[in-house]
DNA sequence: TATGAATGAGGCTTCATTCAT
DNA sequence: GATGAATGAAGCCTCATTCAT
């Protein structure tokens, strides 16, 4: 990520428009979107702000991107979760790729997370939230009680939580992570099974 | 200017300060916190920005005001559960005493969850996750296994969840309380008991 | 004009407004409205480009303020004309007062000649169109030969000639205003006697 | 790229330089020149930016480029008219033949006329200027009476108008000219009789 | 208790222009 | 004959802050 190559001097091919973007989140992520300026981006980069305006069109357009491009394994998990069974199998596997889903984008969903009055406003909030929604709806259960579909949402915010509040409970990432998986896969179970009951 | 005609919109007594507060939380709850501009709250109040300057030294201090203010409850709370023997009950009260101090400053812990990014870098993020830190320590079995930990802090994010993003899943607010009261207390339950069963 | 009355370092009262107008308008009417940046109209006053944000809510209210202040004149002979009875007389009497709220607001008049694809833009364009075929109707019988009708609208054009494209005819202003007169109220009249000379 | 499919679409026979001049006349006249950008020009023409400089060293040459072109036959017509005697029907056919160029290059004089004051700092302002005063000091007799000169430069005047303000006095744009040709062929006869009668 | 007037810093954006390819 | 990438200058505007009154 955003890493030269060969070491030289940063080679300036094609990949601009890639740098940018790099810069652009890991900043954003680091100080929240209204407090990065578009020279702070520019600087670390070498470039001219005007640089940036070759590569988008606004500001606006550098998140909307860095949005688009990151958060298509949500739209994709929502897809297929939409087309499968809903057992409890298949609420699992869906845990477990969100997870994955998370881990590969941990920077854009930490900006996320943190700057939620920000990304309310950008025309990105909608499309997230239905993601996010869409995900909930083949989590839940609508019949189900609703302390049961408490549970299934407080899973999905557990592993968020494990992304970013649990670093100092435990320092190695993969204990973390797996600590969480089966705290999560256990309320995404006791809400299935909680439905089931009732049958 | 100034003067009241008929002594109905202006109830000025030396309030002004308050108003200032009240007007301030709802917009950086709205908007977030640097997307307010103390122009936007002068007008809102009907006041000049210089008028704000004469009741808070600048527009940092008007928030940390307002998180003194409304973050003490939470102090105390820590310090009372410092206080308790660490049984099952203890941490179930401390549950249902942040619920409560959640719903009462409902809009400040918005405004905190929403804009992460900029409380960071404010000196009261220091205060406040020390705050969240000594209440999760509190909650936690330092010996307890990795999930159990988790387990614990999970209720305390379901309860936030619970605050911010289950509305459209329930709209009877009393009914939601009580379900996200019971996964919470399951949670901090099922992680008291973990620890137990080792012994 | 903008002129300091005690002759000191010009007395910041509550005249800065009218000052910036004053400058803007020589500036605009000099280089025309883009390339007139608020940068110098700022420093022509000696004061900061925010100063003037603290008066005018753009640059374009700059102008439009201008334009409102300095043409009530003529709005007002628009409605003085529409309430005269279509004499001669009357139509002779409009280009009389037409000639002498044009010398009046010489340098915004200018400022609207030179700069129309700009006006045009500007939202008081319509406004000061609006104006001006008050004027024309009033002057105009719709009934006329079509000849007669060009004759009314060249009376007025040539008053604007007389400000802004004689100058190097005859330098004296004054026998240039009486020559520029006798020649609107000549056409003026004939386009009204053409009309008569029909019944 | 730059590739024609079809043969439709791209009549690219070096005639770019011709297309960008078209495509620029008609902004410059719609918008003015100052807010009419190179990368419009070069959007409409489905072109880079870059490429408009393969053709024209600057904006203003674009500008220029068109002015001289169009121009070409005022000055034809300064020239013919000079080495005519200075009778009243030299006058009337100069009159004829002015009206016939104007209604040639009708988008650049409109362009002139709404935006004298950047025309002004162009290089191409004095140019014009001179051939505007050679057409009028032969139609002029410096001897005539003040309001007969005012009389030859009001015919010019009209005609103007002609062209840009009476479009909503008559629709038909030839009963508009033939009724503008009458007034400013009566306003140049009567300064030229005007002269002649103090003989 | 407040206002009116102003400032300095900095924000986003657009522009004409250049140059290697 | 044209593009892709970039620059430097400048534009308009907004903000938090100050201070005399």
């Amino acid at each position: 990520m955003g890493v030269t190559m060969d070491g030289t001097k940063q080679q300036r091919r094609g990949n601009t428009r890639q740098r940018i973007q790099d810069v652009a989140l890991a900043l954003f992520a680091e100080q929240g979107y209204e407090k990065t300026s578009l020279r702070e981006i520019a600087e670390r980069l070498g470039v001219t702000k005007a640089a940036l305006y070759y590569h988008f069109k606004s500001k606006e357009e550098i998140i909307v991107s860095l949005f688009e491009d990151l958060t298509r394994p949500l739209g994709e998990l929502v897809e297929w979760g939409r087309q499968q069974p809903p057992t409890l199998e298949t609420k699992q596997e869906i845990i477990r790729r969100y997870s994955a889903a998370l881990a590969a984008a941990a920077p854009l969903f930490r900006f996320m997370q943190e700057n939620q009055a920000t990304v309310r406003e950008l025309r990105i909030g909608d499309t997230f939230r239905q993601r996010m929604m869409g995900l909930r709806n083949i989590l839940i259960d609508p019949d189900a009680r609703l302390a049961d579909q408490v549970r299934s949402v407080s899973a999905l915010f557990t592993l968020h939580a494990g992304m970013f509040v649990l670093q100092d409970i435990e320092s190695d990432p993969e204990k973390r992570r797996e600590a969480v998986m089966e705290v999560a896969i256990d309320l995404i179970t006791q809400a299935h099974q909680g439905t089931r009951d009732r049958d």
